[in-house]
DNA sequence: GCCGTTTTCGGCCCGACTGTTTTCAGTCG
């Protein structure tokens, strides 16, 4: 059972212990641990395996009570006080809690009062006007009713980060071209650099509120208004995602920012921390009584708590507020510091260029160096490389060194590792190219004991200088294959191989988690684009976000360090 | 249910918008 599972399971708990109109702070306890466990990087199973449940609860926001569910889960999968929960709500009515307007207090009316039991029959009760017979509801609270359940229908969930950020863009240049609009910036998780995105968050500030609110709820991309006031305005728009706009003076800019991005845990605990000297926190600002301490700026709120500024892709409640007390937030890597992309594919492959044309985009971006990384002869439906493949290649970019200045491609190759940890070419022509990534690409579905050894084997090879995208999931659509990513990540500190993270946007991987265990245990990232055309090297960008929501700096990062290093790294573990 | 440089008991972040209300509950983030 996984950390995500066991979460998951405590939330369904949480969401119940709300219909049945349980204390509210109980609630709030389940939801707390749900979450921290979430972003735990140890696994769950093995805290408990050396601790038992002791251990368990050496964690925040677990105590006596809930590290006994969680040992229930752990050893049986699942969790009796779950199932008698259910006794008395069904799954389907719980579904009604996702429609957007449509809390806990009505559910528990329209399941107990009219036996409304799924969004089906909330549908047609709403249609047939039914729902009259509850106190206060009417004619809107109907209405509203019916278009969330049809954007319920139609929401596909969560975005990718590179979907979401492009939306957001454009919203926030529609906003930003209102002369009335002094600032705006684009704050919730897309700030915080999440792989997925629920929301678009936007902040502004300027001279005349309402009006900014009727020109975004009237804005080409937006369906339909949920919500519009004068400081908050909400939208559902055509994508089917739902968009925020905030606005706030000038003298409270900063706050707002803060408190618009989140995340809620992370605002929860910075609130908590201001409580316990002296101070609250809002998103107007920081008060000590009516007086106004700090909220013009995000530095100026982080200065009078005494913490460090926290950048945005740490806020997630997981270790910053404390770091920050202790003024050991580290700088984080940036994108102005890579040097290189180790990972791109040319028209050899199932690239769209040819290797020229890579170098030429990658030295606009101000790049010193790339590696040319095709497939190798076993992946077939890339057209991958034999031997002599990679002779040919090997010259072809020989003769481009020799033209160009001031940069260099490097002689790589993306090698398969096949089902029994072998490499798909022979050491000979490994050892005859500058740089060795290998990656799985076939037999996704092993056990997961027999795929971590598969990929271990590989790392054994002295010319494996990187292994490709770790743990081959590609989100919303294929999972991580089953593999133990704490000992890939001890033997890759063992075997001075470094683990990639792959920054193409559905794929991400190492995630944050991964990311910020391997920096615990001194893996080297090389954070690579594994770019098909030029356009692609600009999803670097994605890549240095989840390296940062990974705690990771440019020491951590292979490819920020130069040319020359750079070939000391990969010839450290071929000696 | 969790937690403790004021607490092992008594707290638990803070504020906006909507709808149906004559002062507020429910929902959301």
């Amino acid at each position: 059972m996984d950390n995500s599972s066991v979460s998951k399971l405590l939330d369904d708990i949480s969401v119940l212990l709300e219909l049945k109109e349980e204390n509210a702070f109980k609630i709030r306890s389940y939801q707390k641990a749900a979450s921290n466990i979430e972003r735990l990087s140890e696994s769950l199973a093995d805290i408990y395996k050396k601790g038992g449940r002791r251990s368990l609860e050496e964690i925040d926001g677990i105590g006596a009570g809930i590290s006994e569910r969680i040992e229930e889960i752990l050893t049986t999968g699942k969790s009796s006080y779950l199932e008698e929960l259910h006794k008395d709500i069904p799954k389907s009515v719980v579904e009604m809690l996702r429609i957007q307007g449509v809390g806990p207090k009505l559910v528990i009316r329209l399941y107990k009062d009219l036996k409304i039991k799924s969004v089906e029959e909330l549908l047609s009760a709403a249609k047939k006007g039914i729902l009259k017979k509850l106190d206060g509801v009417r004619e809107k609270k109907i209405e509203s009713i019916i278009k969330g359940i049809e954007n319920y229908r139609k929401l596909d969930r969560k975005h990718l980060i590179s979907d979401a950020l492009s939306y957001a863009q454009a919203l926030l240049k529609e906003i930003k071209s209102h002369d009335y609009v002094v600032d705006a910036v684009i704050c919730g998780s897309l700030r915080r650099g999440k792989e997925t995105i629920g929301d678009i968050d936007i902040l502004a500030t300027g001279i005349n509120p309402k009006k900014l609110a009727d020109a975004f709820v009237s804005l080409p991309q937006v369906k339909r208004a949920i919500a519009k006031g004068e400081t908050k305005s909400s939208v559902v728009l055509e994508n089917g995602m739902n968009a925020d706009l905030r606005m706030v003076g000038p003298e409270s800019f900063g706050s707002a920012a803060h408190y618009f991005t989140g995340s809620q845990q992370h605002n929860i605990k910075i609130r908590k921390l201001a409580i316990s000297k002296g101070l609250k926190v809002s998103e107007y600002g920081v008060f000590r009584g009516n007086k106004k301490l700090a909220g013009r700026t995000e530095s100026g709120l982080f200065k009078v708590l005494g913490l460090q500024f926290i950048p945005p892709e740490l806020r997630e409640d997981s270790g910053e507020i404390e770091a920050a007390a202790r003024k050991a937030i580290p700088r984080l890597v940036e994108l102005s510091d890579v040097k290189g992309d180790l990972h791109m594919h040319s028209d050899y492959t199932d690239g769209e260029v040819p290797i020229e044309e890579m170098a030429a985009a990658a030295k606009l971006l101000g790049y010193d160096y790339i590696a040319i990384t095709d497939h190798s002869k076993s992946t077939t439906v890339a057209g991958g490389l034999d031997a002599r493949s990679v002779e040919k290649q090997m010259r072809e970019i020989d003769a481009l060194n020799k033209r160009l200045k001031d940069f260099r491609v490097l002689k790589g190759i993306e090698v398969d590792i096949l089902k029994d940890g072998s490499l798909d070419l022979d050491d000979a022509v490994l050892a005859g190219l500058d740089l060795v990534i290998a990656s799985v690409h076939s037999h996704f579905s092993m056990p997961g004991t027999a795929m971590t050894e598969r990929v271990l084997k590989a790392m054994h090879n002295r010319y494996v200088s990187i292994i490709g995208h770790p743990t081959g999931r590609l989100i919303g659509k294929r999972q991580p294959y089953e593999i133990d990513m704490g000992a890939v990540i001890k033997e890759a500190a063992k075997t001075h191989t470094a683990l990639e993270l792959n920054s193409f946007p559905d794929r991400l991987d190492l995630n944050d988690l991964n990311c910020r265990l391997a920096g615990e245990n001194g893996v080297r990232i090389a954070i690579n684009t594994d770019s098909h055309r030029p356009a692609d090297l600009s999803y670097m960008k994605f890549g240095i976000g989840t390296a940062r929501r990974g705690w990771l700096t440019k020491n951590d990062v292979i490819n920020t360090l130069s040319l020359e290093r750079l070939l000391g790294f990969v010839s450290l573990k071929r000696k």
